[in-house]
Formats: C-alpha cells, sequence, structure tokens
RNA sequence: GCGGACGUGGUGGAACCGGUAGACACACAGGACUUAAAAUCCUGAGAUGGCAACAUCGUGCGGGUUCGACUCCCGCCGUCCGCACCA
C-alpha cells in the first residue's frame, strides 16, 4: 500500500495548537510526584535564533520531555535576559528604542522557538527588562545592602571621555575606546559592590560536593576563587632612610619559608609607601604614573617589562634586626592583591629572579632540591620552586618547606614590633568584590537616592520599582539618565531635602543571576514565593554554554547564598547539575576574489576521485575554497539559518540533526549532508510506521502464546533500543540515543518482510517502542504516528513504558575465543554456560586449534559471558 | 607560565567496570526498480598482501603493567579552551 508522504511543515503546525489548546506544558505544584526543574540558559533578545539556541534548547527539550513520561512533573520555564548594550547600540545607529528594539526581538524569537515544538510552559515567560521583574530586583539590593552584602567604594574605571562614560578592559583597545578611539582615563569613581567576598569560602566549599558539574566548570570556578594559605609579615623600616611617619611595611607571602632567601622588597606604585617616598621624589613620582598608565591588558601584560625604582629605604629582616633589605617600587605588584608589597626571594621565584637579575641583587638558594649536592648548588637563569631540603637559613636548615612555613610562623607570631606580632597567618582569595555599576541607560536602575545630610538611602519599597524614564535620546554620547531634565531630582526619602537619583544602572549579570528562582512564581508580589521555591528549586538540570562557566554560574550561586541571608530562599545552591554544551561549527566558504560565501550560496559536488569535495558558487558558477570548520558566525559568513531549515525540513528534522553524530558537550558540525539525512529519517519512520501497521496487529491485540525466532529477535531489539534509549537521554548522551533508534528502525525494516509466529503482533510492539523513543526528539513526528497507530490520546502525554526484563538479556550469547590475546573465533553459547563447558567448546573450535599449533596449553582464562584466552 | 580537555577509518563518532575496535550516520562503490531521472530499497567496504580461505598491521608517538590495553601507569608530541605579573 501506497502512503502519502509525511508533510512535517504542516503537521508540525497542527500538533503545536493541538499541544497550545490542551495547555499541556503548564507546570504546578504537586506533591504527589518528584519534581523536575530542567533549565536552560535563557537567550539575550538579539533578533534571531541561531543553532547554538537550536542546540541548547533541543538538549533541554529532549530532557523535559523524556523526564514528563517517566512520571515528573516537570518545570520547564522560557524567558529573556532583555536588558544590555546591544540594544542601546541600536538605538544609537537606527534611531529606535532600546525598549521596542528589545521587545521586537523577543517577539521575532518567541515564533521561532515556538516552530521549534518545545515543551515549555509559556505562561511563565517574563523579561528581566520588565518592571513587574526589576522592581524585585530593586528590593533584592536593597535588602542586600541591609545585609552588608552591597557597598560602595571608590574604583579605578576606563573612562572614555569622548563617549563619557566607563568601558569594560575588553573595549579598550591599545588604550582607546573601541568605538570613540579616544584614548582611556583611568579614573576614580564612586561605585557599587556586592560583597561576594564575604562568601569566598563558603563558595569555595560547596564546590566539592558538585558531583554533578563537569569537572573543568568546578576546577575553573576553584582556580577563580583562587584560595591561598600564606603569612601576613610586618617588616620594620630603617628609620634612617623611612620617609616621615613611616615605620613599617606589611607584605603577604604564602613562602615565609623562604626568608632568609629574600633580597628585596617590592611595593605597588599605588601603595601608601610608594606615595610617600614619591612625594620628595620627582623621579619616583615619574616611574608611577608610568606604572598607572601602561596598560592593563593581558596582551601588554605579557609582554610587559619587570621594571622596579629602588626608593633608597631600607627594610628590616624580620628575622634578624641586623639584616636589611632595599626597598623598590616595582610595576608587577598588585595593589589590590595581598597588601600590595612582597619580599622577594629570588632563588624559589621566577619572576623575583628575572628582576634581581637586572637589578644585579642577591640570589640565595633556601630549598635545596632532593638529591642534591649543597656544594655545588645554583641557581642559574631559572628559580627552583620544588620541595626539599632548608638550607642558608640558620634554625631552619634540614626542615622540609612545609615545617620551615610552620616555624616561621610560630616564630614571628610569638615576637612582637611595636608592641603587635610581626606576623599572622590568612588566608587570601584572588575572587575580588563584583563591580556593578554600569553608566548605562538600558539597565535595571539601581534603587537608591543620594543625600548631601544622609547619604546614599535606599528608595522606600512604596516607591518600587524605580523605572526607566521612556523618554530618553541617545543622540549625545553618555548616559542619558545622567541629562534626563527630571528622573534624578528627587527628594530624600529619608530627611526631605532637595536629592540626586542614582543614575548608575545595574550590570546585567545581576539579572540572570536569580531569574531562575523567579521562574518559580514569576507573579508573585514579591521577589520570590517560598511556596512555589520551595517546591521547584534548585535547578535540576542546568544547560548552557561553556562561555558561562565561571561568571554566571558564580554569581548565580552567590545571588542563591545572599538570597538565604537575606530570608528570601531557603537553599544554598541554585543548580543540582550542570551541563555545558559544545558550540556547532560549520565550514567556512571563500571565492577567488576572496569573497567569504554563505553556505546556502554554495553547492557541493564530489570529484572525479570520489573522494575530494569540490564547491562551486551557485549564482556564478565559480570554484570555491572550502576553509577551516569554524564556530558560526556572522563575520566569517558559515551560518545556517534555523528558519530556513524549519521552513524546508520542519523542526523535528533540526532537532534530530542537532542532537546526531556528535556528543552533546563537544562541538558539532554542521553539515548539509547531515540535515538531508535526517529529513530521509522522518520520511523513512513514517514509511516503516505505515508499513508496519499494514502488517501488524490490531491495536491492544492479545499477546499470542509464542513468537517465532524472527519475531523473538526484534522484539529483543525493541526492549534493549528502549532501555538504552532511556539510559542515554538521562546521561546527556543524544547521539548515541539517536543511533540506537536509528538500528531499531534497520531492525524493523530488516523484519518487514518476515512471516513469522507472532510477527504481527512483535511488528506493532517495536513500531510502538520506536515511536515512543524518538518522541522526545521528533514530537511532532512521534504525535502524528501515535495517532496513526490508533491512538487519541497525546504521545507527550503517555508514560515512558518500561522494558520486559527478560528480553534485555539473551538466552544464547556470543564470546570472542583469544589465543595469546589474538581473536581466533567467536563461539555461540548458552548464557548460563559453565567455565567447563565454555573452555571444552572453546577448544573444540577449528581456528583455535588450528591456531595453538599443537602447543602445549599453559592455562585458559575463561570469563563466562564475555570472553575466552588460551595461552600457549 | 599555570590549570583543564581532547587525539579512533575518507568524515562525524561508538565501544558499559580492562574483554570481538570501528556500532550508527555521512561520503563512496555496486546492484534492484524506472524509457530515464528523482525518490526508495538491497549489498559492500579500516589498511596491506591474496582469486579465496586467510594472514599481518592497526585507536597521535615511545615505554610499562596485564592472559588481554582505545581504556590503567610513566614520558613525549599535537590541537583546543580557560586564567594570567595573585607574591
Amino acid at each position: 500500500m501506497a502512503h502519502e508522504r509525511y508533510n512535517a511543515p504542516e503537521r508540525e503546525k497542527h500538533w503545536q495548537d493541538v499541544w497550545t489548546q490542551k495547555d499541556i506544558f503548564r507546570a504546578r505544584e504537586d506533591g504527589s510526584r518528584p519534581k523536575r526543574y530542567q533549565l536552560e540558559m535563557f537567550p539575550y533578545p538579539s533578533g534571531n535564533i541561531h543553532m547554538g539556541h537550536v542546540r541548547n534548547y533541543t538538549l533541554g527539550d529532549v530532557m523535559a520531555r523524556y523526564m514528563r513520561a517517566k512520571g515528573f512533573n516537570v518545570l520547564h520555564p522560557m524567558g529573556w535576559d532583555a536588558f544590555g548594550l546591544p540594544a542601546e547600540n541600536a538605538a544609537l545607529e537606527r534611531k529606535v528604542h532600546p525598549a521596542k528594539w528589545t521587545y521586537e526581538n523577543i517577539a521575532t524569537m518567541r515564533r521561532q522557538l515556538k516552530s521549534m515544538g518545545l515543551s515549555i510552559d509559556w505562561s511563565r515567560e517574563f523579561a528581566t527588562c520588565d518592571p513587574s521583574y526589576y522592581r524585585h530586583q530593586q528590593k533584592l539590593f536593597i535588602d542586600m545592602f541591609k545585609a552588608g552584602l552591597v557597598y560602595r567604594k571608590g574604583a579605578k574605571v576606563n573612562w572614555d571621555p569622548v563617549e563619557h562614560t566607563v568601558l569594560a578592559n575588553e573595549q579598550v583597545i591599545e588604550g582607546r575606546g573601541w568605538r570613540s578611539g579616544a584614548l582611556v582615563e583611568q579614573r576614580e569613581l564612586e561605585q557599587w559592590f556586592f560583597r561576594i567576598t564575604a562568601l569566598s569560602e563558603e563558595l569555595l566549599a560547596a564546590l566539592e560536593t558538585f558531583d554533578k558539574w563537569p569537572d573543568y566548570v568546578v576546577t575553573q570556578q576553584i582556580n577563580w576563587i583562587g584560595r591561598s594559605e600564606g603569612l601576613l609579615v610586618r617588616w620594620a623600616l630603617d628609620a634612617a632612610t623611612a620617609p616621615q611617619g613611616l615605620g613599617e611595611v606589611e607584605v603577604y607571602t604564602t613562602r615565609p619559608d623562604t626568608l632568609f632567601g629574600a633580597s628585596f622588597v617590592a611595593v605597588s606604585p599605588d601603595h601608601p609607601l610608594a606615595k610617600a617616598a614619591a612625594a620628595g621624589d620627582a623621579r619616583l613620582a615619574a616611574f608611577c604614573e608610568e606604572c598607572r598608565r601602561s596598560g592593563t591588558s593581558a596582551a601588554e601584560l605579557e609582554t610587559a617589562e619587570k621594571k622596579g625604582f629602588d626608593t633608597g629605604i631600607r627594610a628590616v629582616h624580620p628575622l634578624d634586626p641586623a639584616w636589611t633589605v632595599p626597598v623598590y617600587v616595582a610595576n608587577f605588584v598588585l595593589m589590590d592583591y595581598g597588601t600590595g608589597a612582597i619580599f622577594g626571594c629570588p632563588a624559589h621565584d621566577q619572576r623575583d629572579l628575572d628582576f634581581v637579575r637586572k637589578y644585579g641583587l642577591p640570589v640565595i638558594p633556601v630549598v635545596l632540591p632532593p638529591d642534591t649536592d649543597a656544594a655545588s648548588f645554583a641557581i642559574g637563569a631559572t628559580a627552583y620552586d620544588g620541595d626539599g631540603t632548608m638550607i642558608n637559613s640558620r634554625f631552619l636548615d634540614g626542615l622540609t618547606p612545609k615545617a620551615a612555613f610552620d616555624e616561621v610562623a610560630r616564630r614571628l607570631e610569638a615576637s612582637t614590633l611595636a608592641a603587635a606580632p610581626v606576623a599572622a597567618r590568612k588566608t587570601n582569595y584572588r575572587l575580588r568584590d563584583w563591580l556593578i555599576s554600569r553608566q548605562r541607560y538600558w539597565g535595571c536602575p539601581i534603587p537608591f537616592i543620594h543625600c548631601d545630610s544622609c547619604g546614599a538611602v535606599p528608595v522606600p519599597d512604596d516607591d518600587l520599582p524605580v523605572k526607566l524614564p521612556e523618554d530618553v535620546t541617545f543622540d549625545q554620547p553618555g548616559n542619558p539618565l545622567e541629562r534626563h531634565p527630571t528622573w534624578k531630582h528627587v527628594n530624600c526619602p529619608s530627611c526631605g531635602a532637595k536629592a540626586r537619583r542614582e543614575t548608575d544602572t545595574m550590570d546585567t549579570f545581576a539579572d540572570s543571576s536569580w531569574y531562575i528562582v523567579r521562574y518559580t512564581a514569576p507573579e508573585a508580589a514579591t521577589p520570590v514565593d517560598s511556596a512555589a521555591a520551595g517546591y521547584w528549586l534548585p535547578v535540576d538540570q542546568y544547560i548552557g554554554g561553556k562561555e558561562h562557566a565561571i561568571l554566571h554560574l558564580l554569581y548565580a550561586r552567590f545571588f542563591t547564598r545572599a538570597m538565604k541571608i537575606t530570608g528570601h530562599l531557603r537553599i544554598d545552591e541554585p543548580f543540582s547539575s550542570v551541563f555545558t554544551q559544545g558550540i556547532v561549527i560549520h565550514e567556512t566558504y571563500k571565492a577567488a576574489d576572496g569573497r567569504m560565501l554563505m553556505p546556502i550560496e554554495v553547492q557541493i559536488t564530489t570529484g572525479p576521485d570520489g573522494v575530494t569535495r569540490v564547491a562551486t558558487e551557485i549564482a556564478t558558477g565559480n570554484p570555491v575554497t572550502i576553509g577551516p570548520v569554524e564556530k558560526m558566525s556572522k563575520s566569517k559568513k558559515n551560518v545556517v539559518d534555523p528558519d530556513d531549515i524549519i521552513t524546508h525540513y520542519g523542526a523535528d528534522t533540526i532537532r534530530w540533526f542537532i542532537v546526531s553524530d556528535s556528543p552533546p558537550d563537544r562541538d558539532v558540525q554542521w553539515t548539509e549532508s547531515g540535515v538531508e539525512a535526517a529529513g530521509r529519517l522522518v520520511q523513512r519512520v513514517w514509511r516503516l510506521v505505515n508499513e508496519a501497521i499494514d502488517k501488524g496487529a490490531e491495536k491492544g491485540a492479545a499477546m499470542p502464546a509464542g513468537f517465532g525466532p524472527e519475531a523473538e529477535a526484534l522484539r529483543r531489539t525493541a526492549h534493549k533500543t528502549l532501555a538504552n534509549v532511556g539510559r542515554n537521554i538521562e546521561q546527556l548522551r543524544h547521539n548515541v540515543a539517536v543511533a540506537q533508534i536509528y538500528e531499531l528502525a534497520n531492525a524493523l525494516a530488516g523484519t518487514l518482510g518476515k512471516s513469522d509466529e507472532g510477527m504481527p503482533w512483535a511488528l506493532r510492539e517495536a513500531t510502538e517502542i520506536m515511536v515512543q523513543c524518538l518522541g522526545p526528539i521528533m514530537p511532532h513526528l512521534g504525535e502524528e504516528c501515535w495517532a496513526r497507530l490508533g491512538y487519541n490520546t497525546l504521545l507527550t502525554e503517555h508514560p515512558w513504558p518500561t522494558p520486559d526484563a527478560a528480553l534485555l538479556v539473551d538466552d544464547t550469547i556470543t564470546i570472542a575465543v583469544q589465543v595469546n590475546g589474538k581473536r581466533r573465533d567467536e563461539l555461540k553459547i548458552a548464557r548460563t554456560a559453565s567455565r567447563q563447558e565454555i573452555e571444552t567448546a572453546a577448544l573444540g573450535l577449528e581456528a583455535v586449534v588450528r591456531a595453538i599449533e599443537g602447543r602445549a596449553i599453559k592455562k585458559v582464562i575463561v570469563v563466562p559471558q564475555r570472553i575466552v584466552n588460551v595461552v600457549v
């Protein structure tokens, strides 16, 4: 019987309408079922969805649909990370208001996401730029301020004098603003900070329990927090050389064991000691100024020379009052780490060694590497930072560095300088407080009012939200909020005097740090509905790009803890499990005249050798060079528009292809032939299902008493596929699940023409299993087949079947037989066969006898159900 | 420099806890159907030698452990990513 082709675009629309009408993806709290909060990182509404979105949301949707079928009460929401700079740039370039631009993009992208057939609860959708969202963020901000987790302080920023704005480090290119080209100034501005460092230790400690996070993410977060154990050591300054009023300098060190190898002390150009010394020394002042001016970009730092300036001041060694070392101002000492001052031990620190070689200071080795002769040990061009035995260190000699560390700490803690202990143990962190002030319009207004007498006063609850004014223009540089005629002029909520509204807005990372919580009750009058949050949180699985492995995840972790401290939440961590997906890559194409071409402008054929791929430009017929496979990007032009694929092939095809072939955590290469294969599979499944229905048993027919071998084999394949597909989806190995569904489809196709006892029943069973297995990945086709199979219920609402355990293990198995580790034959034998039976059968195999060549058998290793190895 | 990941046919990848390497898919070749094409279906295929049976080699390179290594250990090489003067 001939069957119509499956009309994907038409049927997909139909099933999406059915799902919407029945409202089946709406999530409700239900204590009778286990909950599952499945979340993918919400998109920035930049204009259109791209393949990265398709991959992200497909991976999550397959999981959400599978978990739903497994009986979980699933929350799977979607929203918009809608504040941000691109909207302001669009306003600048196209004279369109950021809100209009943003909401138009949201409308487009919502339509595109819906065309993918995602099982999203759209009733919970929100955009972070909506006052109904950010008013609660303002409330959280004020509560965090009251809890001491928000504060203001002066901070150095990159100031663009033309744009009148602060620039991120990435926006400073060779010392100039990326947009204006103006020389960037370092300005000290009062800025708002989150006190994330207050939680350094607990943010670090909890990482140890993250067994369902990628290891690399945990490692990167550990490094980012950067805990180190050290000692604060106060060095007295030689009074004869020190500036007036300065008696000491405090350094931070993780290697107090190497103190007897010290040859200098160095301070940052911004250190008070440097400033005091520069006050009386014009050349030093000029040196400090030069250090401040030099770039802070990674590239510049890498090549920057280690430079120092001898202040003439001498510092007294804390373990020997008779020993002094010079104090330098050095460009490589950072003011905002430790104390902004260090002591240098060149023998055991490469950077110190480089510095000392330049300025001719002594190098004293104090750690002797193992199995090295003390008399001949010397430091050349390379510092030694390994373990060993202390030497040249008086009372430390012979100790390990670790023991020496403790001994120095003990002695210095006990001795005093100016009536206080010389040293104290100190744990330091690389993590800095989170600067969130942005001198921008399109962000969440910071809800504070500056009053000359009361200081920074929070906006009262009743006055929230502080809404962005809509009547702003972008025709001049700077922050529109600053120059708005009325917005910032308000009265102090505390004393009533004339005051000034804060015009900074928040870093958009703040918006995305708690949206996961808001999804649990997006309409709640308070930031959090504790019943809803208590039911749904934490997120059971979070899926998104690797680029957010550090900051976004860390900030969301911080917010969760801060919301607990301020009484909004009762959990510590937002994500039980995190998964980071790879990117979508594609070949690049270059025409002879150097133009990059898009994939749709290029036709690929196979060359005369049958292997080489040949590309031609469709419009001109000219040859095209196939370039490297790279991340899809507009500049490389190697982008494929998801809309085109969905229109042409349908959503199921794009979903199937994007999870095929490559493991989800690796990059996936988009190929035209791969999409065609996915499109073919859609039609093939439809044909197979129809043919199987023609030849199969009626829906609900009684299971026959027995099955012939062909029917039995099909049943085994079907049940194994069912078990494997479920397991692989749970482990986010979608590509393997896809391969297994192919295997079942192949088995079904191979069995269709065969007649065997019980075959009609087995055909229907295998077909239903295949449809259910592909349902989470190709939900529309799944529904269509399900209806064709005679069901008037939805596949989406049908429980995931339990495989028959008896069919998952074979009675007869095939095991390999090796001779001296080389496979020589295979053996079909009962699964329950004893070692002796297996050995006898294996030794009787003709190929095995031949391979033994009459040699004496030393031993036979038999691993039942696995392998036999004959050793001769 | 520090940290992390990866390396398997022409291609993407599979291989559970150390047990038949190459599942599945792409590309390719041959065949069926067709006047023909498209679509579809079937078959083949790691490399080398051989008509074949079969043999040898084979998971980046070099060692090691083991009856047996893509898998574990040691040392290299290469690619990619993150951080980067952190005392």
